[in-house]
DNA sequence: TCGATCCATTAAACCGGTTTAGCGATAATC
DNA sequence: GATTATCGCTAAACCGGTTTAATGGATCGA
C-alpha cells in the first residue's frame, strides 16, 4: 500500500502538505492540493487509519460490550443495535462490538487498551466487573440498564424505569383482581431483575398481600432457553399452586412458553391465567392467541440515546454525569383479564 | 495514560524488553517479567492497541459491512451476526459493524483504509461497488450471498443454494396441485432475488406452465415494512387474479402479512391459499395460524461459516478463492396444502 | 522604499508501540 | 583453553500518520 511519503515524493511537495490536503486541518492551495490528489489517486493512497488514529488520539469508533458468554444477541439487543448503528451513522462513527471473555484480554498477551474512543455497556450487572475497569481507564463508558449502586453516581446510563412500571403493571394485574402471582423475572445477576422484583414488591405490599401470594422465579441459567424456562416453570409451579391466575413473564418468548404450559394443564387464556410480558413486539405479539398484553421498552430508542449520549461525553470532553429515562408504554391486548375463580374459590 | 516508557524506566530495562514481556514474542527471564509486570500493575499500563496495529499491521478486528441505508437488521441478520460473534469470539478477534454511508466515506477527510484485518460483505447486490472498491485494496473479504457474475471468480463467498432451494420449494408446491402463484421476493437489486427468481422459474418451465401462471413481484422499498408490503400485495394481486393459490413470501413477517390479506378476503389458509416463507423462526414460526411452513437457511451458521473463512484467509496469507454452500432444509408445518378449488374451477 | 503582516509550505519532532542488529556473559564444543 | 553457540538484554530504526516551529515570498501600510 501506498503510504503518505510516497504521495509525498510523487507530487514534490513535504508530508506535511500532504496530510493537510487529506485532514484540511490547514488550507492548501487549489493548486497543490489538486496536484497532490492526483498524485493520490495515481497511486491508489488512503490514509493508514490506525497510524491516523496513533496521531490524532481518537479513532471515531465507539464500543458496544457485552458478555457472549452470558448474553446472546436477542430480538431486543436486534432493537437496539438497530438504534445504536443509527446515531453512529448519522454521526460518521463506527461501531465495534467487544464480545471478547474477560479469560481472553486477562492474557498478559491480549492486554491493551480497548480501540475505541468510548464504549456502551450492555446489560449491566450487580458489582459489574467492566465497569471498575472502565472507570480506572479514561474511556468514557455508557451503560444500557441501571448499575448497581457503588457505581451509580459515577457513570451515566440510560435505562427504563423498571421499578415504576413493575409497580404499575402490577397494580394493574390487581386492580383486575389477582390476588395469586408467579413472576418470571430475568437472570439475577442483572441489576433490571432486581428492579423489577423491587417495583412488583412495592405493589404487593401495597395491597397488603402476604409472601404466600406471590412465587417469585429468576431464569437459573443464561443459556436456558427462554421458552422452555417459561413453559417449564409455569408447568411445575401452577401444578403445586393452582391458586396462581397470573404470571409474569421477562419477555414474549418466555410468554410463548407460558402459553404453552397453559395449554398442557387445559388454562384458558385469560379467563383462568392471564400473562403479562416485558416486551412487545409490534409484529409477532398480537399474532399470539390470544393476542399478547405487555409493555413496550422502545429498545431501538435506548440504544440511540445511549449512543448519543456517548458521542456527547466524547466530544464535549466533559466528565459530567447524564441519566435517561426511556418511558414505557404498555400494551394492553387480551392476554390479560379478570380471573374467573374456580369453584373451591380460595381468598388470600 | 502511562506508556511504555514510563514503565521502561520505572522497572529499569529498556522498552524493547517491556515489549517483550508483553507480546510474548521473545523470552525474557522470570525476574526480569516480573518485574515490569510489577511496575506495569504500578502504573496502570496497558499497551495502546493503536500502536500496537501500527506497528504490527494487523489489528485482530474483522469488520462487517452493510449498507445501512438500504438494510435494517433483521431477524435474520441477528442470528448471522450470532454465529459471526461466536467464530469471533472463539479465535480473539474484535467485531467492527461498519455501517458507514458511501457518501460519508467518499469525503476527502474521512477517506482511510478500513480499520480491519478483513472483512465481511452483507447483502451483495448486482454489480455491488464494494466489491470492486475492496479487490483493488488488500483487505480480504468474505460475502455473505453470491456477487454478481463479474466478481464471481474473484472473490470467496458463503451462501445457500439459493437457485436449487427455489426450484425444490416450487416443485413441492406444483407437486401439491398449485398452478398459479404469487411471488413475492426479496428487492430486485439483491443478487438472492435473482437466484431465487431463477430457481423457481427452471421449476414452472419444467412443469410445463406459461408465464401467465405466476406474478412475480420484488419489494421495491427497503424501508417498506415486510408486514405490510405483503399484506397489500397479496391482497391487490388476489383481488385481481383469485385463481392464485399459493404465495411464496421472502420472510416470515412478510408471511404474516399474507396471513393477514388471506383473513381479509376469506381465504382460509391453506385449504384456498397456501403460504410458504423464505425463513424458519424456531419459536414463532410454529405459532402461526396454521403454523407455517417455510424453510431453514441456517444463518447463525452462514455468519459462522463466512467468519471461519475469512479468518483463514488472514491467517493463510492465501489468496485462494473457496465459496462454501451451507444447505436448506425445508421445514414442513401446516400452512401448505392441496389446493381446495372453487366450483368455477380454472385450469391453465 | 522599508518594515510589518500574512500566507502556504517544509523539516523535524512526535504519537506509542515492534523489531533488527549487536553486545557481553555464560554454556557447549572439540 | 580457544572457539563457537546460546541467551537475555539494549539502542536505534521503524510503522504511517499529525503537528509545531521555522522559512521564504507576497501583500500591505506608511
Amino acid at each position: 500500500m501506498a503510504t503518505i511519503d510516497d504521495v509525498a515524493r510523487a507530487s514534490g511537495v513535504s508530508k506535511g502538505t500532504v496530510s493537510s490536503v487529506f485532514s484540511k486541518k490547514r488550507p492548501i492551495s487549489q493548486e497543490v492540493t489538486a496536484r497532490v490528489l492526483a498524485a493520490a489517486k495515481a497511486l491508489n493512497y488512503k490514509p493508514n487509519y490506525w497510524a491516523r488514529s496513533l496521531a490524532n488520539k481518537s479513532t471515531r469508533i465507539i464500543g458496544l460490550n457485552l458478555r457472549a458468554d452470558k448474553v446472546k444477541f436477542s430480538q431486543f439487543h436486534l432493537s437496539l443495535l438497530n438504534g445504536v448503528l443509527g446515531a453512529c451513522y448519522a454521526r460518521g462513527y463506527r461501531l465495534l462490538v467487544n464480545a471478547l471473555p474477560s479469560s481472553f484480554q486477562d492474557q498478559v498477551e491480549h492486554m491493551a487498551t480497548d480501540p475505541v474512543d468510548g464504549e456502551i455497556l450492555l446489560d449491566p450487572e450487580t458489582r459489574d466487573p467492566r465497569v471498575a475497569e472502565r472507570l480506572s481507564g479514561e474511556v468514557p463508558i455508557v451503560l444500557i440498564g441501571r448499575p448497581s449502586p457503588e457505581y451509580e453516581n459515577r457513570v451515566s446510563y440510560v435505562d427504563n424505569d423498571n421499578v415504576a412500571m413493575t409497580q404499575q403493571i402490577t397494580r394493574y394485574l390487581l386492580g383486575l383482581g389477582h390476588r395469586h402471582f408467579l413472576f418470571l423475572n430475568a437472570p439475577k445477576f442483572r441489576t433490571v431483575a432486581d428492579d423489577r422484583s423491587r417495583g412488583f414488591l412495592s405493589a404487593i405490599r401495597e395491597a397488603g398481600l402476604p409472601p404466600s401470594s406471590y412465587h417469585l422465579k429468576y431464569k437459573p441459567d443464561p443459556d436456558n432457553p427462554s421458552f422452555d424456562f417459561g413453559y417449564e416453570m409455569t408447568l411445575a409451579t401452577l401444578t403445586e399452586r393452582p391458586d396462581i391466575t397470573a404470571v409474569i413473564a421477562d419477555t414474549d418468548t418466555m410468554a410463548l412458553g407460558v402459553y404453552k404450559a397453559a395449554e398442557a394443564l387445559g388454562l384458558a387464556i385469560p379467563d383462568k391465567l392471564s400473562v403479562f410480558a416485558f416486551s412487545d413486539d409490534s409484529v409477532f405479539s398480537p399474532e399470539f392467541t390470544p393476542p399478547l398484553t405487555g409493555v413496550r421498552l422502545h429498545a431501538e430508542r435506548l440504544g440511540r440515546e445511549a449512543a448519543e449520549l456517548l458521542l456527547e461525553l466524547i466530544d464535549g470532553g466533559a466528565r459530567t454525569l447524564k441519566r435517561t429515562i426511556v418511558p414505557t408504554d404498555m400494551v394492553i391486548r387480551s392476554s390479560c383479564a379478570e380471573p374467573i375463580l374456580n369453584l373451591g374459590g380460595n381468598k388470600s
